[in-house]
DNA sequence: CCTCTATGGCTAACATCGTTAGCTCAAGTA
DNA sequence: TACTTGAGCTAACGATGTTAGCCATAGAGG
């Protein structure tokens, strides 16, 4: 519900390009309008009543169809799955871009953690799907994979810090989803710990 | 395949706990032996298959039984994999325990880290299962989970920095095991950096 | 204006999954 | 000997992803 960032109005004035950081990759165009409705109806069920739900008979009902008619506008339901990681991956990307360039109160690296967990949090069942099981690579538009992690790279210089700060962020996130801490943990408290001895080494380089 | 180290021989010489650590909960008796063999061939199954040959009759067939009659040793496929898990954090807690003890060539705090990719590599399949999405609390031993934690908090003073550790080394596994990482990364160096990171923050308290 | 084709629906059906109901048969046990 | 219990069986149900094949409608070409 959070979502959305993606539909652009017009080409924005490109803002100048950190050290390291890179464009974002052309995006295929868009499938055909009904391939769209497909895909939002399965976000929405998706987030609103968990992954369990989303069936392919229970998108095409949220349209008003029958399940094999989907098959017209998708392959399968691993392509309409893909379609979804995709969004998030795009809509990951454009936050954590935006917040490294205006980290305001923060550092770079804590705007964005916060960033990074705030859209995991406010798009939980996406966020796993997302980002659980081994990922389909070739139906991914090409560069978007790279392009949604380079923030990390910008914020830090070295390439092992870079992953070892993404496994920590991403941990946190998908252990916080799942409930996996003792209740009653100060999270807050957790990231800033976490942030913070990253931070610190990394500027030991 | 790694697995069986639960099976011990028989009550071993109490060593003594360090400061902090704690000792392992009683388990609840084992069931019969056909629930046994049931877990078992589920086990077997899930490691060399992967998660999705893991069924019902696929499992009864494995034993030379029918589907039906696993029921009547486990009220449901969620029970069968509950005990899974609850092999997954057995063993880990003890390799993780015996590593805080013999740490040898490496710091406490690395051994741990060692020791804790070791084992979610060599039985990804099971650690994913443990580990994804929300878990059933009701189906695990009282105290296992904590027990099983406890080496963490054994190596790091503060609780948040005992957490935010955890979640880089879980996130680092499982991004591990599901291939996220680009591809040619050497990853040993990735678990080096956090934990340094880590380590050089701990001893700054 | 007629025809042809592609689009996007539909129903029926299949295999597989977890699971339930109800039967049977052997082994103890009173 | 009769009765209960344990542990297997078959048949079946409902849900899932998916395929096959039919049909209507809209637009393009003659």
């Amino acid at each position: 519900m959070t979502g959305r960032a993606a539909a652009g109005a017009g080409p924005r004035p490109k803002t100048p390009l950190l050290p390291g950081e890179i464009r974002r990759p052309a995006l295929p165009a868009g499938r055909d309008r009904r391939a769209g409705e497909i895909i939002a109806a399965a976000r929405r069920i998706l987030e609103s009543e968990g992954p369990e739900a989303l069936t392919m008979r229970r998108v095409a009902g949220e349209l008003g169809i029958q399940a094999p008619s989907l098959y017209k506008h998708f392959p399968g339901k691993a392509a309409v799955e893909a379609e979804l990681i995709v969004s998030a991956m795009t809509e990951i990307g454009e936050m954590t871009h935006r917040a490294i360039h205006r980290p305001r109160p923060y550092s770079r690296l804590m705007a964005l953690l916060r960033t990074y967990r705030q859209y995991g949090l406010a798009n939980a069942a996406l966020y796993r799907l997302a980002t659980q099981g081994s990922l389909a690579r070739d139906l991914l538009p090409p560069g978007l994979e790279e392009w949604a992690g380079n923030p990390w790279s910008v914020v830090t210089g070295d390439q092992a810090l870079v992953q070892a700060l993404w496994s920590f962020a991403h941990g946190m996130v998908i252990l916080e989803i799942d409930g996996r801490y003792p209740p009653g943990s100060d999270l807050n408290l957790t990231w800033r710990a976490g942030g913070a001895a990253f931070e610190r080494h990394a500027a030991l380089e």
